[in-house]
RNA sequence: GGAGGGGUGGCAGAGCGGUUGAAUGCACCGGUCUUGAAAACCGGCGAGGGUGAAAGCCCUUCGAGAGUUCGAAUCUCUCCCCCUCCGCCA
């Protein structure tokens, strides 16, 4: 959400960097809205001092034996419009909210403008493509010849969009989980949560994910108004929610596994061949939650922990600054690793690190205390993959695949699979 | 699933329907005392919003929502959450 003081100051500023995100912000529509609810509020407001007033009146009277029949007739009436006041003011205020929920993030000054993907300006690389001197299967084929990747029968059980392991690649897709929560509470310093992985309403709106994209969730059926989770941005970042942090503990810095559920609706069509785009997937996700002047400096730094296990994998990469059109509603900035896929012979995304600066935050009440000023101040959040396990098992089946159809595995992973060095 | 008990400020814990935004204690902050600290004493101390240059003033907030009332932390209803016992269960 932003902040809704500088939509009111500073309407045009916004607007112009919302045009970035190809957002049309309607700025007299809002006015509008904003002193109809200001009006309302302040008529609201002036009728309950009136309220308050009198009937603390009338028990001063009362306690001193005074009649008080006549005060009483005297505010007969101010009830009826202080309720039609507070009906009117509930519903313009409803519907104010719900105009600010919708509005997407701000693009910080050094987002590309854009419309897509097209439009993202590559950073850097790491690694280089391995040239192979056999033709490159794709992993649905590498995975399919083991006997370890099946999706017929996923399809049987489920429906499109799922797949099951075996053997050799489930252990390795389990692998791939142990080896990155390692990597990053032993040697990038975050603490591992366990989370739900169903979350009710209030902690999608807190992340953003509602109310504007329901249809990209999936919600259960029942009394409750649960979601299966499409991250665990959403749990993790929650965990603040409604929370003032003290100083001292800040920033706090989580690592979390998780399965991931998404509708996937609208991309009909697209990857749906293979691992790549799943309605269930696994992901080991990194989120800060840090002071406002240490955001900037900390998407760097959570960029660079996943990229490292993109080193350690030694999988070919490149990190690429998104551009406003391909950006997702809620950041502020947005630097996607892509890696390299060999059957593809392109990069492909494999983990999606953003600030949201104060956005979420503000969703939340997630506030931690400054001791400057003694008040509780809106605090940072910051999230990235850390990296999609599917996808990273794709990455290492296509690029360390070998001419008989065995699959090297990566140094890195030995030690997690008992010293296996080559799945076949 | 059955039976009971509870949700009040950072925590603990009072609160006859009417100066209760809320006693008291702890914690915290400032001060006195002290070489320093502790103790003791004095003072301050929730959050959100509106208005204002500021001081301030005003509104909201005692799990959530609805109701009764001139007036609700206090009464009624619904829901949520927590605890204890029984049953079931990984």
């Amino acid at each position: 959400m932003l902040d809704p003081k500088l939509l009111r100051s500073d309407a045009q500023k916004l607007a112009e960097a919302l045009k970035k995100k190809n957002f049309v912000l309607d700025i007299d529509g809002i006015n509008a809205l904003d002193s109809r609810r200001r009006e309302l509020l302040q008529e609201t407001e002036k009728l309950q001092n009136e309220r308050n007033v009198r009937s603390k009146s009338i028990g001063q009277a009362k306690a001193s034996g005074q009649d008080i029949a006549p005060l009483l007739a005297e505010v007969a009436s101010l009830g009826d419009s202080l309720e039609q006041n507070k009906k009117a003011l509930a519903e313009v205020q409803a519907e104010f909210d719900d105009l600010l929920m919708r509005i997407p993030n701000t693009p910080q000054e050094c987002v590309p403008a854009g419309r897509d993907e097209h439009d993202n300006v590559e950073l850097r690389r790491w690694g280089t493509p391995r040239s192979f001197d056999f033709e490159v299967q794709d992993h649905v084929a590498i995975g399919e010849a083991m006997e370890a990747m099946d999706f017929a029968t996923a399809t049987k059980l489920t429906g499109s969009r799922f797949v099951v392991m075996k053997a050799g690649i489930a252990r390795m897709h389990r692998a791939l989980i142990q080896f990155m929560l390692d990597q990053h509470i032993e040697s990038h310093g975050y603490t591992e949560v366990y989370v739900p992985y169903m979350v009710n309403r209030d902690s999608l709106l807190g992340t953003g994910q509602l109310p504007k994209f329901a249809e990209d969730l999936f919600r259960l059926e029942g009394e409750s108004e649960y979601y299966l989770i499409p991250t665990a941005e959403v749990p993790v970042t929650n965990l603040v929610r409604d929370t003032i942090v003290p100083a001292e503990q800040m920033p706090l810095k989580y690592v979390c596994h998780t399965p991931c559920f998404r509708s996937e609706a609208g991309s009909y069509g697209r990857d749906t061949r293979g691992m790549i785009r799943q309605h269930q997937f696994e992901k080991v996700e990194l989120v800060q939650l840090v002071l406002p002047e240490q955001s900037d400096a900390a998407l760097e730094e959570l960029t660079g922990h996943a990229e490292k296990i993109l080193q350690l994998l030694e999988l070919p990469y490149r990190a690429m600054l998104l551009c406003g059109g391909d950006m997702g509603a809620n950041a502020a900035r947005t630097i996607d690793l892509e890696v390299w896929l060999p059957s593809q012979n392109c990069y492909r995304e494999i983990s999606s690190c953003s600030t949201f600066e104060d956005f979420q935050a503000r969703r939340m009440q997630a506030r931690w205390r400054n001791p400057e000023t003694g008040k509780p101040e809106l605090m940072h959040t910051l999230n990235g993959s850390g990296l999609a396990i599917g996808r990273t098992l794709v990455a290492i089946l296509e690029n360390y695949q070998n001419a008989d159809g065995s699959v090297t595995v990566p140094a890195a992973l030995r030690s997690y699979m008992n010293g296996l060095e080559r799945l076949v």
